[in-house]
DNA sequence: ATGAAAGCGCTAACAT
DNA sequence: ATGTTAGCGCTTTCAT
């Protein structure tokens, strides 16, 4: 441990400035020189100290993304392909998990921060609590919002079309013959949350179809069991449930079966991320699809461009997603194919 | 951007080393002064900078760690408990993925050690061609090997006694009845797959009973669910199926049963780690319990251990896990309540 | 083309 | 108790 350019320059018989120029070939040296100190950082095991020159250079070469936990499929689809998105600008990620809580979540943004990282990816776990810690992110550091986003104030943001999206699922059910239906999602803590039932309900008004008081609990496998069970228990099945995520879904899905009734001939489901095990469940989960990889590269796309001019208007970018029908949810009664 | 502790410093009317030893609370300053520093730093917006902190004191308060892959949930599971291990000691976590790609890993080492991380704690994604990498970290940095390890060489490590942990399963579904089993795991690519199958086949011998040819694939429900299909097409079921993890059982599940068998009344399926979904398929699966709380504490103990007594023998602690049984495996014929 | 030296922001001697 | 200063390892002027 503990060989400084100091010690290979040295051994080299050059200057620290020789050998710093030779080490990073962006100025020119000598052959000789270079093939000496090339040679002498080999033999010493010479290991460049990213902190100096992060120190030195005024730049760290990282970028720090927060989400509100790993555990859910679609988090750690996004978090893929934003590294993914970074591979081969020799840029590092620094991944950290609010856990679902604000207090994390601005702990986090803190020692970001004070690591200096040259820019911040996140995806705000409240839609209320989350404003102050990211408004003061976004003061500090280029900063872009990922599918999560707060509201009020002005940070960019890259996500899907939420409302849009689930009037993809509403018509289609309705398509399919659905005259009464429901929504499970999850508490409004989060914009996600908010706008998939917002325009849910929107979107069923319109149809002037029967709308049940939806489900809310949490955006997990678990709470789509327990949804399912309530439904069961109110006595009255909904002709389709409009689910706020696919895991929510694929638990509804289960109680919904265990309890009798048939998938899609008695009620239609359908999801939305369209990641982990969607495609894979008992049936295949019809499920509104989140363009993951092309949100990973606008939000990185986006981060660059932010660092380059600052004060600019906040770019809010709403990718409309697409339905993926497969065999939890009725094909159309109008019998267009899809 | 840029408010350095000089500038709070001259705002407080005193010097940089005062202003440093009132922000840190580590020396005495008089109330007067630190009264003063602290008002200056929050008017300024002070905020310290880590990356000069962690050359000066040549510790950066950071570990790495480096998984196979995130979308693995017991892995998930494990970053997350040794990030709430980590939560209380001011050391914050570089996460990697590897994406089971030895080259991969290596390079995340590569810069994770150029960021001078103060220790490593990884999961080798491959027992042989990680090898290198791993040796060579560990001589630079303290390391600490979770779940999986490489083989040769020496490092310390900790995890589940992989053998014991089978052998409780083969027991298991032995005294439930099984007469012939099967094996459903990962390619031999891990300590984990090896010594998971090795473990299966000594049990089984040892109990006389008869086994079937392995069904070797990837640690994914993707995989399960072929491992299912192909033990159907053989036109033989074997009275017991012990899977690699979870992943695999819960996909095995799904096509045993879609394809009629009953589990566990035709076939008992038995599983490997408890985490994610295992309590939640259906029928619950019976599997084979990691410690994963008590894995994360101690890696973490022993990362800080290292620290102190570098060339001292590597240790390897492994924790003997418990069996769980749900209802995916017939109960003891002998009777014996579990 | 090469070397000497300044300086990134911080803390811990060392002096006062 | 407080101030002055060296130095962590690096890159980049500025001379030569």
């Amino acid at each position: 441990m503990g060989v400084t350019i100091h010690d290979v320059a040295r051994a080299a018989g050059v200057s620290v400035a020789s050998a710093s120029r030779a080490l990073s070939g962006r100025r020119k040296v000598t052959p000789e020189v270079a093939e000496r100190v090339a040679r002498a950082a080999a033999e010493l095991g010479y290991q460049p100290n990213a902190v100096a020159k992060a120190l030195r250079d005024q730049t760290t070469g990282t970028i720090g993304m927060v989400v509100p936990g790993i555990g859910n499929p679609f988090f750690t689809t996004i978090v893929e392909a934003v590294e993914h998105e970074l591979q081969n600008s020799g840029t590092d990620l620094l991944l950290c998990s609010s856990r679902y809580e604000p207090q994390v979540e601005a702990r986090r943004l803190e020692t970001l921060l004070a690591r200096r990282v040259d820019g911040l990816i996140i995806s705000p776990c409240d839609i209320e609590a989350s404003v102050p810690a990211v408004l003061d992110a976004a003061r500090r550091v280029p900063l872009v919002q990922l599918d999560r986003h707060i509201e009020g104030g002005t940070a960019d943001w890259v996500g899907v079309d939420d409302e849009a999206g689930v009037t993809l699922a509403v018509e289609h059910v309705i398509s399919g013959g659905a005259r009464s239906v429901v929504f499970a999602g999850s508490r409004l803590v989060s914009s996600s949350a908010r706008l998939r039932l917002s325009g849910f309900e929107r979107a069923a008004a319109r149809a002037g179809v029967e709308i049940l008081p939806p489900l809310l609990g949490e955006f997990t496998l678990e709470w789509g069991i327990e949804a399912g069970r309530r439904l069961l228990d109110s006595g009255r099945l909904p002709d389709a449930v409009v689910c706020g995520n696919d895991e929510i879904a694929v638990g509804l899905l289960r109680s919904l079966r265990f309890g009798g009734a048939r998938v899609p001939e008695d009620v239609s489901v359908v999801g939305f991320d369209d990641v982990g095990h969607a495609t894979m469940c008992d049936p295949p989960l019809s499920t509104v699809r989140q363009p993951v990889e092309e949100m990973a590269a606008e939000a990185v796309r986006l981060l660059g461009q932010v660092k380059a001019a600052d004060p600019r208007p906040a770019q809010r970018i709403a990718i409309t997603p697409r339905l993926v029908v497969r065999q939890t949810s009725r094909p159309s009664a109008a019998g267009v194919a899809e």
